[in-house]
DNA sequence: ATTATCAGCTACATCGTTTTCGTAAGTTTT
DNA sequence: AAAACTTACGAAAACGATGTAGCTGATAAT
């Protein structure tokens, strides 16, 4: 069923078809009301890729993302599509599952106008970022969120990082901790470097000496995150506070305690950032930063969508910072001070 | 850059470059090398729009779930993008937040054309099944997993879902269990009534008596689902051991045992379908029956392109189950029986 | 030498919409 | 009553790629 069929049912042309049923201001009531009927009577729908093709406008947009099976990115893909349904747009998923060269490739893909913009949360191996440059010479509309490039022009969403690093650490200084470690994903990544930041400020702030031994960069797969996690425990002057950067550390951290027969939070204590609903039940229960992920993805999106109606790139300073929330939970319960 | 510019570079016509690019065999091996390096060196890309709309081709798959924030649908997304990658295939993604009046929505917006084929898992409130007719009817290859409809003739790739019924109550027997309690999703969700008889069937192997009021639905929000749990864990007459059917269910038992001081597994014993990375680390351990979601996708998404490909539709009685698999922690071990 | 065959290329119709530009009536202005 | 507008519609040209059918010159077959 297309323009063509429906339009000779009602002895009408193509284009007054066409216009009655996008409300044009040139066809009467009448024709309106009959062409709609007809067209709902026959289950017309227009033909997305023609329309595509001569508007120029996919309708469609992608999110591109290392993983989906995260609590984080799933909350965000929700917030995503809330805003997308709403205004009636497709959402494309791409994964690049950690790895620069898919993300590249993905990249390229993106340019042939097969979506009319892009939201992305950068792998972990990205440090070249000429894909992304490539992306926006050819004028996409691109919104960063969460792991973002540091020194492209896009509008960026994420959490408020340093603070989370400031948050984390001073709430295991406040329960006793005097050696603190950080753990993180790979040095390059945004929120690596900017947790890290906060992190080494709250430090300071307590008169605490930094000591690189005790910041541990697990990148690589699962075995080696382990095995960095347990050398870090194992040494003799192991830390009695951990902050993980990331929820899958927290978890390593938890099985390497529990293989080393290390008591959390007595010997050991731990915080992260995580948006599981099951952090509170964890033996011990885990003491967490929870991110604003919906709302990441949803302010995101809202962004993305101003870029690509308005179709103005003036958002390019747009820099939007949502707050975390600390819950603190017994993993970082100090020993005596229970009130 | 289109066909048209590439062609003028090229001083050649655009059907041959059309077909050089498509390798061709009516254009010779010179023309095709100078076609493909000017292409390369102006970066030209089809337009997936003009593209489609010639060869009636999307090269785009739709997933349609209840929701994204949930191991087994993320594991899910995993496998139906690793094989959408390798052939070459784009992912749309759509969620029905468990709403029937979501998911015909978006039933009927795929009815245009806009992809090649659907994978679809369905809404907790779907009864009604017109919407799903209406996408066979026009022939888009659909292919159902997890939540399937059973009087649909599509192909279907489930977990071994009355088995899994039957493994998980006779885990709960086997370790003392007298009263076991079924907790479930809504009643018409295929997943919630194949489980269930996989636990009727226990119960009668062991010559245990059903108990009606041991089978409780917990269907809406948040908060209705506390209340049915938190009725049954305060009967007098109180189950000594639960078989949740999804993860979540079994996370509002630990919270409500937790509120009402009940020990697991000394008071009750629990054990649930979950895909989750932490069930070993809660407190106490979780027993889970892990689904194979990773090849549930992969599979589902296989036999998709299978028809999508070979359109035809012979694959109409198709019905891949998967096997799951039984982890035991301690949240169903036996008082005594320690080995 | 004449016809058949073939490689290699081009012209053109097509996919289904959208939109610009006409145009023929009817309506208003002077 | 002639000129100037409106109203409501239609013809046709895009949008960009694909594939059929046709054309040309050259080689092979008779």
């Amino acid at each position: 069923m297309n323009l063509k069929q429906l339009a000779k049912e009602l002895n009408l042309s193509i284009s007054t078809v066409s216009k009655a049923l996008r409300d044009s201001h040139e066809i009467s009531i009448g024709t309106k009301s009959a062409v709609l009927a007809k067209a709902k009577e026959l289950n017309y729908q227009v033909n997305p890729f023609a329309s595509s093709l001569r508007k120029q406008k996919s309708n469609t947009i992608a999110v591109v993302i290392p993983e989906v099976v995260n609590g984080f990115f799933g909350r965000v893909i929700n917030g995503v599509e809330s805003i997308a349904q709403e205004k009636g747009y497709h959402v494309l998923i791409y994964l690049t599952h950690e790895n620069m060269q898919k993300e590249v490739a993905i990249a390229n893909l993106l340019q042939n106008g097969r979506v009319d913009g892009i939201m992305m949360s950068l792998s972990e191996q990205t440090t070249d970022t000429a894909h992304l440059e490539a992306l926006k010479a050819k004028e996409i509309p691109l919104v960063f969120f969460d792991r973002i490039p540091e020194h492209i022009d896009s509008p960026k969403v994420t959490t408020d990082d340093v603070n989370c690093g400031i948050v984390a650490t001073e709430h295991l200084i406040e329960n006793g901790c005097k050696r603190i470690a950080y753990l993180s994903m790979s040095p390059n990544l945004s929120i690596s470097y900017t947790r890290l930041s906060g992190y080494l400020e709250a430090l300071k702030r307590n008169k605490i000496k930094e000591d690189n031994s005790l910041i541990v960069y697990c990148t690589g797969d699962e075995e080696q995150k382990n095995h960095s996690v347990r050398k870090l425990l194992k040494r003799k002057n192991r830390p009695d506070g951990i902050f993980a950067s990331v929820e899958k550390l927290a978890i390593t951290t938890y099985e390497i305690c529990g293989e080393l027969g290390l008591k959390i939070p007595e010997d050991i204590k731990i915080i992260t950032l995580s948006n599981s609903y099951m952090a509170g039940l964890l033996n011990p229960s885990l003491t967490t930063i929870v991110q604003p992920a919906y709302e990441i993805g949803r302010e995101a999106a809202a962004i993305l969508f101003r870029m690509v109606e308005k179709r103005r790139h003036h958002f390019l300073l747009e820099r939007t910072v949502l707050n975390s929330k600390l819950v603190a939970r017994n993993s970082t319960k100090a020993k005596r001070s229970r009130k």
